[in-house]
DNA sequence: GCTGGCACTTCAGGAACTTGAGTGCCAGGA
DNA sequence: TCCTGGCACTCAAGTTCCTGAAGTGCCAGC
């Protein structure tokens, strides 16, 4: 084993224990823990050079050494292995879902889930209305000049819209109109509606037109370009799990996990399913959160995604076992959301 | 003013002082701060005896007094006198609210609304399902065999199910089922499903019957039986504000917090709007919440509660005012409930 | 290039002490 | 009968000091 390795070896060694005992560790502990097969003194060499690069640091001068991000981010990059769930884990991912009645269902057992896996703070993204299709357009004629349009998407979501109109409709013109939605609009994503429906109101007759007109505004604009995305939030007592891993207080941390933007900026951005993002520490982009880590991957129905879905913790957590995790359930949650329940 | 009234003005004194200072006050800080009209060692005499009767109580000897659950409680039953919202108050509840967009809006809103005027963590009862009226039942044929039923109520909730059919089914039948249901069920409380539905499937044809039945059984049984209460919760972050409102950790307050059954027992037992409940510390039914208050009350339309909100807070809070804000935001919200956005 | 030894640094925890806030009680006065 | 000023007492919190333990960096020797 060439010093490059040894010191690779070290480093993993210092994040494994460090982990574990939430306290700096330090050159003796790492011999006697790890077969490393040299002696503390040469390990502290070892320290030296890691540290001077930048990947540990020693909170003071007569203490042991802790990671910084940077050495989080090589661990992770190089040598965080997906450790495969076990059989247990498994069952309890099936279990925890099964049963759900609708997909407001689904996304609380699944934060659940998440956060008693990882022991970490989850969020589970609502699937994105741009990206699901229509799966049928419903109006209903609440009042003579009241309608209230329901969106269904195939991915389970409901969303309406009470619409009042300047003059008042008949029934007729209501049927016409859902007739009319729904022939041009089911089964098409609702990212690609604002094409679909700019053309439509040239191709019906006059009668219909200008309901017709109202509706697909609201439609566009409530709908598809102001779309109410929304998460669920689970597991933020395990915030408190360590008084240590946060300087001060959690306060911050619960401030930004109360931001549903921040949320949606972490765990929302287009992510492909299948490739778990790490953000460690000072890479986060919001300042209440530069002491934690997200571990997050999109979720979708084959190479389509849906939504995000992740989990949040002190920087010090079990990184390979959040990204098993994590991807184990978005792989779960795509398949149910793929079928369409 | 004799003894009695002086003990109840000296207990008002303590926890207000309390209140604002976050530390046990003493006699002569009493005597300095609020005009009595007696010396210090007249109040230590009053304190003395309000200790013997457990409204007060010393975390040791040589330090001031804190109010306990049954000074607060006292406080509350006695002292409290509502106090009328500030101008600018009442403004940000009207700016808060209006522009929302759909009831998920209107709760998400309102939410956060408390936990600001408060700053405590508020808690929002979606409106009740069985106590909403149906306003709309629509019956969508996603497949031959496959039904998705959507109630839409008076107050907004929109609530669907998929159902799995043994046979395939005509467009007509659907129809004939839309039309079945709504006539019976429309402007109908949910509460009273029950009766009307089940007299159902002998006024109808026989053709219709066997749909009609595995119909209304998934209404009663998901919608009405077990119907999904739902309710929102924020800023979660104020339980930071002071470190020393908790005996050790937030944890199992924020562990209380994550529990659906809890928050709801909490906030949605059935309550009358306009009569604010308050439960202090060890009044609470959950261990977790036993150094926490909770301030709630129903709102709704009239004398028709359609469902609960609430702050929570360490027992060391502003009674008066949260009382106030709650009652407050529950009247707003009950308007905008029943008018039927 | 690794190892054992050694001097050095720093924190954590405990003991002893001081300070200050607050009390309870009592005797005297209205 | 009730209030007041005075006084001795108690206890938590802060300060200082000390010691032990953990860990490091460096160096000479193998």
């Amino acid at each position: 084993m060439n010093l490059e390795e040894r010191k690779l070896e070290v480093l993993r060694a210092v994040i494994e224990d460090y982990i574990a005992t939430e306290e700096p560790v330090g050159s003796k502990a790492l011999a006697e823990r790890h077969h490393l097969g040299v002696s503390p003194a040469t390990i502290r060499n070892d320290m030296a050079l890691l540290e001077e690069e930048g990947y540990i640091a020693q909170p003071h001068t007569s203490a042991g050494r802790v990671p910084t991000d940077k050495g989080y981010r090589l661990f992770v990059d190089r040598l965080a292995a997906l450790k495969p769930l076990s059989p247990a884990e498994r069952k309890a991912i099936a279990s925890f879902l099964e049963g759900a009645v609708d997909l407001d269902d689904v996304l609380h057992r699944t934060v659940r889930l998440l956060a008693q896996l990882t022991r970490q703070v989850a969020v589970v993204q609502y699937p994105s209305l741009a990206r699901s299709a229509v799966r049928h357009l419903e109006v209903v004629h609440l009042a003579a000049t009241r309608l209230m349009l329901v969106l269904i998407t195939d991915t389970g979501r409901v969303e309406q819209r009470v619409v009042e109109l300047p003059v008042p409709v008949s029934d007729g013109l209501v049927a016409d109109l859902r007739t009319t939605l729904n022939s041009a609009l089911r089964d098409r994503r609702l990212a690609d509606a604002p094409d679909i429906v700019t053309a439509l109101p040239e191709e019906t007759g006059p009668e219909l037109r200008p309901l017709l007109t109202t509706m697909t505004t609201v439609l566009l604009e409530t709908l598809v370009e102001r779309p109410e995305e929304r998460v669920v939030l689970g597991g933020t007592a395990n915030l408190t799990r360590s008084a240590l891993d946060f300087p001060g207080t959690i306060r911050p941390v619960l401030e930004a996990l109360e931001e549903q933007v921040v949320l949606l900026r972490l765990i929302g951005e287009v992510q492909s399913p299948s490739q778990v993002l790490v953000r460690i520490g000072e890479e986060n982009p919001f300042e209440g959160l530069r002491s934690t880590s997200v571990v997050s991957v999109g979720y979708g129905a084959g190479d389509r995604a849906l939504g995000g879905l992740g989990v949040l913790g002190p920087t010090r957590m079990d990184y390979a076992g959040s990204m098993s995790a994590v991807a184990a359930v978005a792989r779960y949650i795509g398949q149910i959301l793929g079928t369409g329940s």
